[in-house]
DNA sequence: CTGTTTTAATTCAGCTGTCAAAATAAATTT
DNA sequence: AAATTTATTTTGACAGCTGAATTAAAACAG
């Protein structure tokens, strides 16, 4: 019964950021790159431990970086950690931050949260927007992205073409290779080329995905997830969404939609979820689910209040006060979310899965009990037994996720012409 | 509504044998190593198409193809179907069957089959034992393994020396990387390093897995699967078994047991299942479900038959025949089946579905109503429809795949200092 | 303070895998 | 028989990496 709950600054996060990757399986990208995003992913590392962890020779070593320095991408910073040993002290390298920026949003209902990166990973500004939370249409919400994103660069002294990749993460159904948003909660339009014409409005190259797997690449770059090899996201708000990394890359499905964990059926002919459809995993726990069995179950004094915000507030209030409606509510919820937790162990197994989410601060919801019946509804696996963690993150983790896909999506460009 | 049911013949299949893959992302192994793949892959390819396929120079080809001739692993064919073009003709390559021969050995509870197969992937003996259908220990079955493989190398006057690798498949919980058995239906015992025990049993090299991945490689190796990038394959016998195709290549899970779909839960609370929890998909569709259910609602003069496999064939018949209580019994499992397959869907988005499994021939079982309510479950995606197979394989064809499972397993041991 | 030791980084000659271009081979067409 | 066409081989050349030797920069020992 492994229960964390944590809510990390990330202001004074280690040095570095990006996956840790032990020297597995790599082949394909240029030795070029790797000791860039090596460099990245330590912080600061000297040539000597470069050579070690790519397990190529220093002569190697010595010329790459060259040319990296004289990109511009690297720099040789001075160690201030005097080692005690002898020898000649190896000399730091570290991303020259200033080589490249990168922006990340986070489109939702209620407000859009834009962070702006530099090449070294590290937070430089940000800046946030409230909206109307009603759905409306795409060009709509592609001003409100261009508001935020200026305010942003106003905020930071740079302009759009200092930028050199956006990350725009929207809830929904979102085709990460193709740049195709298929259908999201926040617009009245479907299947549109979200990609281009977001890279048309702001003239900068775009990467698109869907919420869950922005959440997943924050863990993934910035968060627990950097050390390990293979977990899964399980994220609940609106919906319910679901990241899963493997051999510390992001996978997104056969498609490229990310697995809808939210609508797999835990139910024949079960609750009416928002797709239409019954017995979704997403009608048991969402926030709407718990929303609509609050309005029957409060007593009418309260049951006027209209914004679900305050009524999720309210029925959690009354859950710890102790009224048996409510506590009744939050355990069936709790059951069903072991359930979906458990079918995500018996179909991947990873090592380690964490709810990430502003309502993990329910953290009624996801106590030692619904942990527990995880476990009773797992197969027993002889192997490591699952862990599980709680993140309450805010809105900025999502940015930083954003950044990330961002950072991920100008690897390319990084290592060859210039980023 | 897209179904198929078929029964295609092994014999006559066209040439080659493994997974045909488009030149994406290869980079890793060793272009020698991709040059021996093609050519089997392909069956007859001459250097100049290897070197297009490949995207290599005609110069590294006819080198590389030099190397693997003098190794006595490819041979030069002559090409029978005369071009009818100019120039000089081309002149066709192939594996030379004779470099090396692996074995499959698929074990079930019933009775083992094995396949001998050679390096260009074409059968060239068989065998099978049949055994009494209980649980026994790992000795016992290691013994009735040795037993079909020494009555297979006979058949083929080949020693155990000859056999450059076993492939394994048994049901239950196979850890393919650990060769570790985890748990299986088959045996008393649970946690027990198969992969060495077999080693030491036979002094060859031996590769294990789960028999849903089996049958799966049998696809990608053999079948349908061989030219497409992503599928999924669902096995419904005694237990239900998965298997996931990820851009051609098979997909092991975080850890590496299979994905245990047929323990996803589909109802909290549900009906009992083979493992001791409730509510498993499989406990609703496996052979034992629908047999126990058959043994209540069959008129009593039948329900002194205690074979399983007979009292299915009598539901089978029964519903057939217009008996409602066998119809409601194949409905329901239908409709569990389709909630299953939607969850797959939800969570992959596998353009290709295929139901494999000796029990598909209750093609009743899987009629358009069930891809019907399949595509009622699944969220509406606007991209390409679902497409859904119905393979009726016997255990030759799970054979194949475990000889598939041997033949991927040496690829490196082929191209480096002979096979 | 000078020489020794230790560790880091660089230089340099050489190996390997791949390629482009030219040459050669083997067929068909004229 | 010569021209044409297509397949394969030969021939340098080059890029990327390595091992070994060399240089650099520090601590330590007397």
């Amino acid at each position: 019964m492994n229960v964390e709950i944590s809510q990390p600054d990330l202001r004074d996060r280690p040095a570095g950021c990006g996956p840790i990757r032990p020297e597995t399986d790599v082949s394909g990208q240029s030795l070029r790159y790797r000791v860039f995003e090596c460099v990245r992913s330590a912080g600061q590392i000297s040539r000597i431990d470069l050579a070690k962890q790519l397990k190529v020779s220093p002569a190697s070593i010595t010329a790459l970086v060259g040319e990296l320095l004289d990109l511009g991408l690297l720099r040789e910073s001075s160690d201030t950690r005097r080692s005690a040993t002898r020898g000649r002290p190896p000399v730091a390298l570290s991303v020259q931050p200033d080589a490249g920026y990168v922006v990340g949003i986070k489109l939702s209902r209620a407000h859009h949260t834009a962070l702006l990166v530099d090449a070294a990973g590290r937070p430089r500004a940000q800046a946030s927007l409230a909206c109307q939370p009603r759905r409306r249409s795409l060009q709509q919400v592609l001003d409100e992205t261009g508001e935020v994103l200026d305010a942003l660069l106003k905020e930071a002294g740079l302009a759009r073409a200092d930028v050199a990749c956006i990350g725009l993460g929207m809830p929904g159904m979102i085709d990460h290779a193709a740049g195709q948003m298929v259908w999201s909660p926040l617009l009245t339009e479907t299947d549109r080329p979200l990609r281009r014409l977001a890279e048309d409005a702001f003239g900068v190259p775009v990467a698109v995905d869907n919420d869950a797997n922005l959440v997943t690449l924050a863990e993934l770059w910035f968060g627990k997830g950097r050390a390990m090899a293979d977990f899964a996201v399980v994220t609940i708000e609106q919906g319910v969404g679901m990241g899963l990394v493997i051999n510390h890359r992001l996978y997104r499905g056969a498609g490229s939609l990310g697995m809808e964990i939210g609508h797999t059926k835990v139910q024949m002919d079960g609750a009416l979820c928002q797709c239409g459809q019954r017995g979704c995993l997403e009608a048991y726990i969402a926030d709407y689910a718990l929303v609509r069995e609050a309005s029957t179950a409060l007593d009418p004094a309260n049951s006027d209040v209209t914004a679900p915000d305050v009524m999720l507030q309210k029925l959690f209030e009354q859950a710890k006060a102790g009224n048996e409606a409510a506590r009744v509510i939050f355990r069936r919820a709790g059951r069903f979310l072991a359930l979906g937790l458990a079918n995500v162990v018996n179909l991947f197994d990873p090592p380690l899965i964490i709810l990430a989410g502003e309502r993990m601060q329910y953290d009624y919801l996801y106590a030692d009990e619904v942990l527990r019946e995880m476990h009773e509804l797992t197969l027993n696996r002889v192997t490591t037994p699952q862990k599980v963690e709680t993140h309450a993150w805010g809105d900025l983790m999502w940015a930083h996720g954003a950044a990330a896909l961002a950072l991920s999506e100008i690897a390319d460009a990084m290592a060859e012409g210039r980023g």
